[in-house]
DNA sequence: CTCAAAAGTTAGTCGCACCTAAATAATAGT
DNA sequence: ACTATTATTTAGGTGCGACTAACTTTTGAG
């Protein structure tokens, strides 16, 4: 029996290379969070390639009809193109799941093994995983993970930047981007759903201090220990993700 | 971050190609129950490629010091070959367990996910499959899984074509060529470790009548139902390997 | 408003892994 | 021993996804 060919088979029926998958779930990606155009050289940097190699992939991509595309204009999926897109983000956060639950994973280390398994496993594998873990709605950075039929549930969070001195809100996302960063966070024990209030912002991008409250305690009634304070610099405020306390929300609106 | 260039890290250190993994671990396992030559055309069979394909690479895996070949001699791999190939041997088999074991496969679907997948997964991966399975020495079909140190287990089997009138043995090894095969097999609960007595050779290729005896019932204290009688034919009987009765062989010996 | 810098595209090239067609070597039948 | 068949290699070519270098368009600083 003949060995399958590579890349030929790992995502869903459709005949997109690897590299064509990757392309559509960045740029897919890239409007979860940010309303940023979408450019050929961010996309570049994104993908650690040359410009060149992004505009040839997009007039692929543009007379496949994945993507929209004149030329020195910003890039937009087409509707099949975000289809396809978000199946690879469902892909990549199952499967970062999956590394997290089933095989003890840390959260820094699964973006990369995900970056490549997305490609390999069939849907039935992918099924398989989603059943296993209880279709969750989220990725162990927060991020949504769109259900089979699509449906996406985004938390109404922004960047703890956001926050004035304090206000507080709970973790709903951490950017996944920097490895390092997320292993610095995880030894402040900043995590999902811990609740983080703002003591003081300093100037000129010194860093701002913050209060962590490991939050979901409630199962465990053990005596909690005094919220630890600390400095965070401007990289991590802008990747931790908060959910504002709904209340002072409220007053924030009316005061500022 | 730049998203990770495919097919580069998947397996192991060595920046060995998912074609080149899949010959140096198709050829080392060609040796495993079979001392048949590897030959050119052997290769493009199994791996679905014209021969032309097949020179070309084998030319490529010669100066690469991976393979022993001279022109129209057979294919034979060096040392560091070798070792590459079991690697390979080792994770496709390693996968194909887990599958079962920890996603509900049944072993007719394994292969093919293996086939993708023993390229993709890191050593990480690979290393936590292993220990949540508990370091197997053999795969849902029999094949040894060679340690990390390389030590290979190999059991004493031969191919039931081997069997005579009267003689018995147990289930080692069913090869995984033919998913078809396999199901059908499974239908008749031809299992690993499983015993199978030849009752009668028919004549001129006709089929094999043989008894199935559930084998490891020792577990269950069920009322065990008589053993079925079935008629193989030649293809399912040098697929189905099997470890002969000791004190039959010794007899058997004697005799014949 | 101008024009230099930045952003993007086009042109040409490369290695990989495949193919078909043609040439050559090995093998087997008479 | 000769030759027909089969096995294998060589030659030439393709598409993909990358690159560099050169060119064009857009942007924004003054
Ligand atoms: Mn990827
Ligand atoms: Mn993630
Ligand atoms: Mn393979
Ligand atoms: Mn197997």
């Amino acid at each position: 029996m003949a060995v399958d060919a590579i890349g030929t088979e790992g995502a869903g029926e459709s005949a997109l290379s690897p590299v064509m998958q990757d392309y559509l779930k960045v740029i897919y990606a890239a409007n979860e969070w940010s309303d940023a155009p979408v450019t050929t050289s961010w996309l570049a940097r994104r993908l650690g390639v040359a410009p060149s190699s992004v505009s040839n992939m997009i007039g692929r991509l543009t007379s496949l009809e994945l993507v929209h595309h004149r030329p020195y204009a910003s890039i937009e999926l087409t509707g099949e193109g975000q289809q396809m897109g978000k199946a690879m983000v469902r892909r990549h956060r199952l499967i970062e799941t999956y590394l997290v639950a089933e095989l003890g994973y840390r959260w820094d280390q699964v973006h990369a093994e995900a970056e490549v398994l997305e490609h390999a496993i069939s849907d039935l594998m992918l099924n398989r995983i989603d059943a296993k873990l209880g279709q969750p709605t989220r990725d162990p950075h927060g991020d949504p993970i769109p259900g089979p039929d699509g449906t996406v549930i985004m938390p109404d969070a922004v960047p703890l930047t956001e926050l004035q001195a304090g206000d507080s809100g709970v973790v709903a996302r951490i950017c996944d981007d920097d490895p390092v960063l997320l292993r610095y966070l995880e030894d402040l024990d900043v995590h999902l759903d811990c609740l983080i209030r703002v003591i003081e912002q300093r100037p000129f991008g010194s860093g701002t201090q913050v209060e962590i409250v490991p939050a979901d305690d409630s199962t465990t009634g053990s005596a909690r220990a005094a919220a630890p304070s600390i400095v965070l610099g401007n990289e991590a405020l802008t990747s931790i993700w908060v959910v504002r306390d709904p209340q002072q929300a409220a007053t924030r609106g009316a005061d500022g």
